[in-house]
DNA sequence: CAAATTGTTCTAGTCAACTAAGACACTAGC
DNA sequence: GCTAGTGTCTTAGTTGACTAGAACAATTTG
């Protein structure tokens, strides 16, 4: 059973922080079609938040698609992000562990590991410039 | 030259978008201390943004202690955030990079890859049990 | 069938983010 | 000294996020 926490600090709204757990719940394989999300009042009782605004989160996933709400029942996975096969998954997060290993061996901290995959992603070969 | 962006997108608010962009250039090396941001007005010229927000950003990143501002020179950086050797960061920038590589070939998104640095960080090993 | 559980809706309010516009104070360069 | 460029501040307003509380509708469970 996907857990979800919503950080207050970070900036993000707690509705789409919700949103994109979900999302990467999906990306990882951590829940697949026909599974059943956390019920409104479990997010609520676990993470503090308004009713409101888990089932804004649960509405916005709803509208693309993602899950599909039961009145009565609960909030059901529809369809998967998740397209790389699992055993390549599996693989590539354990390269990515022994990355993250190195990484913390030279001194990186989250921020720093988070910035330097912003940065690989963006392709960005020009970052300074002065 | 940093250059800032601003999505609109994302529900990340536009200022602390642009505090996490010059923490980001810190600890990536592209910003370092004596270094001068781009003027309010130039970063409101690029993103659009009102300057009474970049003005918010800028405050935050000067009462943490990362940058100065002076009035009618502009904003410098006083303080560093990365502390890995340059050397190193190239390194494990090199590494990163030929594992998004694969990444890419195995069919993995931006969303896909985030996910799955924000799995391997969080160290949840966990993550779907149902 | 009744009770429990689920999602759903509604109203009213607060707070944060952001904007617009204008003007001020200070520095830098000529 | 003057001009241009810099950060700074103020006021007033809008919008989005979020909350509280209550009640409803539908489904599930015993």
């Amino acid at each position: 059973m996907v857990e979800f926490r919503v950080d207050r600090s970070g900036g993000l709204p707690a509705y789409l922080q919700l949103v994109q757990q979900v999302r990467e719940a999906l990306r990882l394989g951590w829940l697949a079609p026909g599974d059943r999300l956390p019920t409104v009042r479990e997010v609520v009782a676990a993470s503090g938040v308004n009713p409101n605004t888990v089932l804004k989160a649960y509405r916005e996933l709803e509208l693309v698609g993602l899950v599909e709400a039961r009145q009565g029942s609960g909030t059901y996975v529809k369809a998967t992000l998740g397209t790389a096969s699992p055993e390549l998954m599996v693989e590539l997060r354990a390269q990515l562990e022994k990355w993250v290993h190195g990484a913390r061996q030279a001194g990186l901290e989250d921020e720093d590991i988070h910035a330097l995959l912003g940065a690989v992603l963006a392709g960005d070969m020009k970052g300074k410039e002065s």
